[in-house]
DNA sequence: GTCCTGCTCG
DNA sequence: CGAGCTGGAC
């Protein structure tokens, strides 16, 4: 597709599935810590199961950067649910710990870094891949980064936007230079794509006789 | 069996 | 690249 188009049907997209889905209110979380671990916890696991995760981290009081380093022996058992508890502990733990060391474990004092240097920071964790460093840039730290995953790499294939296994940083430099840069537009953007992915785009037999997106980008 | 808001390492 | 992550829920 020519360039030129896609600013102009990317923000149609976003449109007719913002009025065929409503506002998605992501990320669910009371703040920006917990949106970070639940970041990292839903590496490959259903929401579901991480809201069971972090349910237990919150009865245990634990839902505090220091309190939960220092109880960190706990972790393993309060996150299985989420599944590759053992990996996703160590993951945890060494987030936790360059969050407290550098920023006290503050979001808004990670927050008056240039988002290219905390996105850097991220992304050197062991663990933290584009993904989760963008979700954590956006849904904590309401920095207008769009998030790109599998769900956006297949519905946008499928449409021939750009090519699935395109590089990460490629598909979000054509999303942000063809939006607007607002941190709830991308919010919602990603939000409802993940909707749309799960419920019509899906992997196996989807559903696109009843898809909401609009078929003027079909097989171009 | 399949999917899930990935990432790492060989 | 592809397998594996002490995975869990449907």
């Amino acid at each position: 597709m020519v360039l030129s188009l896609k600013s102009k049907y990317l923000l149609k997209i976003y449109e007719v599935l913002y009025k065929s889905f409503g506002p998605q209110h992501w990320w669910p979380g009371d703040t920006p810590f917990e949106i970070m671990i639940g970041a990292i916890l839903t590496q490959n696991t259903n929401w579901q199961n991480v809201s069971k995760a972090i349910d237990n981290v919150k009865k245990a009081g634990l839902l505090d950067p220091k309190k939960l380093l220092k109880h960190q022996r706990m972790i393993p058992k309060l996150i299985r649910p989420s599944g590759f508890y053992k990996l996703k502990s160590r993951r945890l733990i060494a987030f936790l710990k360059y969050f407290i060391d550098n920023y006290n474990g503050e979001a808004s004092r990670m927050n008056k870094k240039r988002v290219t240097v905390m996105r850097n920071e991220l992304l050197s964790l062991p663990g933290i891949g584009y993904e989760t460093a963008d979700s954590i840039l956006l849904y904590a730290n309401l920095r207008p980064v769009f998030v790109i995953d599998a769900y956006t790499r297949r519905i946008f294939s499928r449409h021939r936007m750009f090519e699935y296994n395109q590089p990460y940083d490629e598909i979000r430099h054509i999303f942000e230079s063809n939006l607007p840069r607002s941190v709830k537009l991308y919010n919602e953007y990603h939000a409802l794509i993940v909707k749309l992915g799960k419920e019509y785009c899906k992997k196996n037999e989807p559903l696109c006789n009843t898809c909401p997106f609009p078929t003027i980008l079909l097989k171009s």
